[in-house]
DNA sequence: CGCTTTTGACCTGCGC
DNA sequence: GCGCAGGTCAAAAGCG
């Protein structure tokens, strides 16, 4: 399954995430940083705008808009990725599933036990086990459940995984989790995080591990959308800041523990893998501090990549 | 006391 | 069919 994703093929490549993201960010090709974030990129491009670039974000996660829309917005095809990515190589559709802390699954979505059918899904199971455990008749249930979740597996819930350096796993962004589950990665000594959302009738989750090959680097990947406010719109991250309507809305500030950021955009067709992908990174100038908006960053690293 | 975290067990999908 | 790895559950423990 993870053949058709080119995200998986182009971006992780053979040594997955984490070698990719050192190709990007590491001593491999430093002149990336150039290509993707102009060191004085401060002024908008002419075609761009920005506060609709904020509005359909912001939109979008939080449920009202597509993420197609998010995509073309991003500019999902545009040429960003032939700036970020790697060239195609068959070779590196070879295995690799299990070299990588994030896994295809965790940017595209193929288990059965997520997405679409979030939040029935935990109850069905609940009730399956509860079943299994008191009824002898647990085939019959076990095959209710599994058409159930054939029909269910065709609703994908949309993610957004960032890559972020900071000291910190968990990256504050205004919303409150519960954290539902840890599992040891393998071929990382970091352990995968696991939390949803404590909002009631909102099946958000996310994913938040290390990077094994740099430890300073966390990813978090979010799945699904937020069917309520923010509780608490809280400066503390780069993922907290884009997330955080009042920080697209007013360019809030970011840490300096945050020296970048990373964001991979991955709409979901169905049960197809993600077409299309974009990369946005941060780096944080550092002549210029913690008060320059990571969101005036974005959008300039955006601009520039949209520069024919 | 209520909420969160921890953690081992279990379930599921996928590749071989 | 089997084994592996990811994902989830839920009881117990921790915490304010």
């Amino acid at each position: 399954m993870s053949d058709n994703n080119p995200f998986y093929h182009d971006y992780l490549g053979t040594g997955g995430i984490n070698n990719a993201f050192s190709n990007f960010f590491g001593d491999q090709n430093p002149s990336i940083y150039d290509q993707i974030i102009p060191p004085n990129t401060q002024t908008p491009h002419q075609d761009f705008d920005p506060s609709s670039y904020m509005s359909t974000l912001t939109e979008c996660l939080h449920g009202s808009m597509d993420y197609n829309s998010l995509s073309n917005v991003l500019g999902m095809s545009c040429s960003s990725s032939e700036v970020v990515c790697p060239p195609l190589d068959q070779e590196s559709s070879r295995k690799n599933t299990a070299e990588i802390p994030l896994t295809p699954n965790s940017l595209v979505s193929s288990s059965s036990s997520e997405a679409g059918g979030e939040e029935d899904s935990s109850k069905s199971k609940k009730d399956l086990q509860a079943k299994d455990q008191c009824e002898d008749g647990d085939d019959k249930s076990k095959k209710v459940s599994k058409a159930k979740k054939k029909g269910e597996k065709k609703q994908k819930e949309p993610r957004f995984a960032f890559m972020t350096k900071s000291e910190i796993d968990n990256l504050e962004d205004g919303y409150r989790w519960r954290k539902y589950g840890q599992k040891a990665v393998k071929n990382s000594p970091f352990p995968r995080s696991y939390y949803r959302c404590t909002s009631q009738k909102c099946s958000v989750k996310k994913r938040v591990e290390r990077s094994y090959e740099d430890p300073s680097v966390v990813i978090t990947t979010y799945e699904g959308q937020h069917n309520h406010h923010c509780p608490a719109t809280l400066r503390g991250n780069a993922a907290a800041a884009m997330l955080s309507p009042s920080f697209l809305s007013s360019s809030q500030l970011i840490p300096q523990d945050v020296l970048f950021a990373q964001m991979l955009t991955t709409p979901t067709n169905q049960n197809q893998l993600p077409i299309n992908y974009s990369v946005y990174n941060y780096q944080q100038q550092p002549q210029l501090g913690p008060e320059y908006g990571l969101f005036q960053d974005m959008v300039a690293s955006l601009i520039h990549k949209r520069e024919p």
